[in-house]
DNA sequence: GATGAATGAGTGTTCATTCAT
DNA sequence: TATGAATGAACACTCATTCAT
């Protein structure tokens, strides 16, 4: 038990460090401190592993987006906290984080594969909760009248920016999070200085 | 002499769609139509290969970068050539774009890997550009009184957002630079409705 | 563990009969019968492989060297002992014994190699074995008063000779140790006809 | 012309340093100052550039043993004067003697390689002589009754072992060659103290 | 004479995976 | 649960050699 939680997590750093195809089972298994067999055992070979990693990362970043949908005074409110939520994430989980950086991008090719699918139902989940807050916004007059689909898609752009701080190399500044929300904020906000 | 460039061109588009470690020499070979010692006639191994076409994309955006620092009325104006110019290189070199995606995570922990000193030294660029713009326009009044330092990180993780279009699935939403720069143009100038 | 064993001495045999470099890994598995990606899992690559033989083959040498520490009457059959030895070693490991003059040649540039310190190591013994024999045979009168050094080194550059008999095309005369007895117990002794 | 002549030079060297396999194409045109097809254009090949180099040097070989068959006072001066030139040859021929020893063994299981049509050729003449020499000497009195065939392979291992003495790993000790003789005088001659 | 460009065949090595225990 | 031994397929790379010029 407690080896199979040492083989995922250790899986977990070294695809992140790494990328999928520059991860070896042998790595893994020497780095994990157990006999590559045993990868075999738990998993039914290199890629399910990934998928496992990958499928738990996702779930607890969906769990996470689920709590924003209870009532928050203003939409702007709700946007606030879903930035905020994405400099959690990667504080919470580093390596799967990081995972998908850097091991997604040369599968995102095969439609079929876990990392396309956990990518595109996040993305229409984004799509789907910002489009409402603006849309809800823009109607009560909080936000200015600003192009809706293209936002959007430039507040996502911006998401997902974040969660890849460390691949963009974007330093610990202190602030960021506070920073990146007033950056929104003054752009869609009616009433900001 | 128009082997190796088809070398070149196909090595670009397979790195970029399958990572390095995905993309092999023979397929490289078999996909430009030459034969696999022909890389190491004209290179020294696939991973010179690899920094050939980084350094060569490296060269081509740095020069456009370059273009910039020619006057214009107004900072912001400076700033929304520097987000335009980022569109258009994602059409211009589309696979080298995605490759420093792709394929440049896993190796941005090797601090003297081309990646790592190509990133490194465009951030730094960036960095400097977009301070000095940020500075002379929220002395000129141009600009809102914003954080500077958070602030320039904030718009150099909105560049690469840009240039990660595809891998981030940003789909063509029509008048997505356009929409950007507004975004940024709301956030920043004091005179925006 | 049979197949490891396998493997070592069809190496040795095929590394005797076409040298180092003219071996190759793929050829030593098939006629081992094994496949060639066994050898990288008792050995770390071809190098090691050769090594080992060599270390052994170097062991058992050294320890038949020791068995002539032993008192015997006179310090001639000391040596006699020691040339007939020589004569033995062919024939118990006929491979290792070319093998050193096949393959040895052309690493002895390399002061690291394991060629180059085995040879070293036991020309040093055979060096001290030998002066300590004439030197004592000079004093009590057993021997003629022949020049220490150069006559030590004729006396290894013979045993050598010995060992590399096939290499030298030395065909099995009938009583050749014999002879390279009496050779050399003409040349040393006082009392001889 | 001059280009022939450093490939050739350049050739034997690394031959004798490498071995045959151990060396290649590419390394003997780049140490020797030329391009790799200037070798195709010389030469039909590798093996043919190879025994281009050990043909001259067993023609070299051969002429000096000519030499030998002129009158001299004693058999035995007869075998000392063939004992010194075989020290002279390795100063005259370093590369080309080293190479017989380096490339040599790995080629001597063919029959018909140049390698072994040299060896068998040269071991005839020398046996013959030899044996002539014994013969000569033992029935004039010059000699010791020694068993004639066996004596004369122990004196052929031992020219071999001089020829091979940068091998063997025989230091330059001062008198060498005298040693030799004097080690083989003692054991043939009738009056030697 | 001499070379830049190119290649078919093979090199040592590593990979994810399996199997008997 | 767990592993030591083993493997088929592929890997990056090198070789001696050729050919058009």
């Amino acid at each position: 038990m407690k080896k199979k939680e040492a083989l995922v997590r250790t899986a977990a750093r070294l695809f992140a460090e790494r990328g999928y195809e520059g991860t070896t089972t042998a790595g893994i298994a020497r780095e994990a401190g157990v006999t590559e067999p045993l990868i075999y055992y738990h998993f039914t070979g290199k890629e399910d592993l990934f998928n496992y990693i990958l499928e738990r990362a996702a779930e607890t970043y969906s769990e996470r987006l689920e709590t924003l949908k209870a009532d928050t005074r203003t939409q702007f409110e709700k946007i606030a906290k879903l930035i905020r939520l994405h400099f959690h994430i990667v504080e919470e989980m580093p390596h799967e984080t990081y995972l998908i950086a850097s091991a997604c991008p040369a599968r995102l090719s095969d439609p079929d594969s876990v990392c396309t699918r956990t990518v595109t139902s996040q993305r229409a989940w984004l799509k789907d909760f910002l489009s409402r807050c603006l849309k809800a916004g823009i109607r009560s007059g909080e936000f200015k009248k600003v192009p809706l689909e293209a936002t959007v898609i430039v507040l996502i752009a911006l998401l997902n920016a974040v969660l890849r701080q460390r691949v963009l190399g974007l330093e610990d500044v202190a602030g960021l999070p506070a920073a990146t929300v007033e950056f929104c904020r003054r752009s869609l906000l009616k009433n900001s200085a």
